[in-house]
DNA sequence: CAAAGAAGTGAATCATGGTTCACTTGTTAA
DNA sequence: TTAACAAGTGAACCATGATTCACTTCTTTG
């Protein structure tokens, strides 16, 4: 006499809990964190505000799952771009650095808002710390084509680290900064990839 | 019969504005923005919260000014650090970067607290539009540096106003983020300068 | 000193938005 | 069908921190 946990229950609360989190990314792609109160999750998946706290401990932890999802699609989307050009004889740390940064520039200009949110946006703490392990992805990324680099004598040696930090930096601040619509978009991403390489000191 | 303002009242109240400005940029040093709310600043001059809003129309517009203030500050030492060095024959503008850079590092390293909420602590709106006159200030000291040492020949040509935004960008992602402690003071700002000075193509 | 007006007070109020909880609905197994 | 329990509900609640305002205190001039 009694109910149990079954394939349907799970999958039904599975099936919540995803529509929840789709819907707070939906959200925030529309309109930045700020856009994702409870509530406003709540209404745009069709639940009520009570039920986010069946499937999330609290709000952050929710927001934290989101800001951790589209931040794996951005990273995965550089690291995809970075390994596609692949070493043989040529001088490809360069093409890998560079593709990386397009990348990286490219869809931060097309999904503005949610580059905005996921480089910049004000957020709790809690969310806070899942920005830095974004943002430490990026750098690993470019750390690892810069070690690379070196290793095959393409760049300068240098504290790779601190160049691959100072990348992330760069390209988040010209990114989301005030120049996002005084340059076209095309000179703007041919002049991150110039600065990108003259940085970590490409010998032509 | 009646009152009017005279010298000894306006100073009064120019005082008492002061005061307020002043504890809660101590406030701000020592524990950020987070730390200066209404009843703390408040607290710490010696006042009553309402006494606040006989001399600002709300907490924002105080914040704001202590953030212009200790950001007009920075940017002076940066600005005096990098006029400095005089241009005499020499390959100067390489200097003046390298001063600029060593100053608003050695600064940020120092004022860690303040550095942390004049570059990247969450602040409200108002306040963030300041935050953008701060970082622009920053890139136009740049930018006039980085024209300079192209028009000297000392510099690749290029946009000088991406490279400058993205030095301003380089800078606060290394000081600010994760590598601040990792990394001995002196080893990051030389990592830091050798960094500019090749993003800018400097011709060694 | 009295009148007038400004500055100062701080408890009360408001705004925002997350969180709870008594209750209803849905699901399962006997 | 019913007992048992999870999921769902949403209005009420709470926490934080800015802001107000009726009142007191201070300063000035006639």
């Amino acid at each position: 006499m009694a109910y149990r946990e079954t394939e349907h229950t799970l999958a039904k609360k599975a099936d919540t809990r995803l529509r929840l989190l789709k819907a707070a990314r939906r959200l925030v792609q529309q309109g930045g964190f700020a856009a994702a109160s409870a509530s406003a999750v709540a209404k745009e998946s069709g639940v009520a505000s009570g039920t986010i706290y069946r499937h999330f401990p609290n709000k952050s932890e929710l927001v934290a799952e989101v800001f951790r999802y589209a931040t794996e699609r951005e990273v995965a989307a550089v690291a995809q771009a970075c390994d596609a050009q692949t070493v043989e004889g040529g001088k490809t740390a360069a093409d890998k650095l560079t593709a990386a940064v397009e990348t990286f520039a490219q869809r931060a200009l097309l999904g503005r808002t949610l580059a905005y949110a996921l480089i910049a946006e004000p957020v709790d703490p809690r969310v806070e710390q899942e920005r830095l392990r974004y943002r430490f992805a990026y750098a690993e990324i470019f750390e690892d084509v810069i070690a690379l680099g070196i290793q095959r004598g393409e760049f300068v040696a240098q504290n790779c680290q601190i160049t691959a930090a100072a990348l992330v930096g760069m390209l988040a601040e010209s990114l989301v900064g005030p120049l996002k619509q005084k340059n076209e978009h095309d000179d703007l991403i041919h002049s991150l990839t110039a600065l990108a390489l003259r940085a970590v000191g490409f010998k032509s």
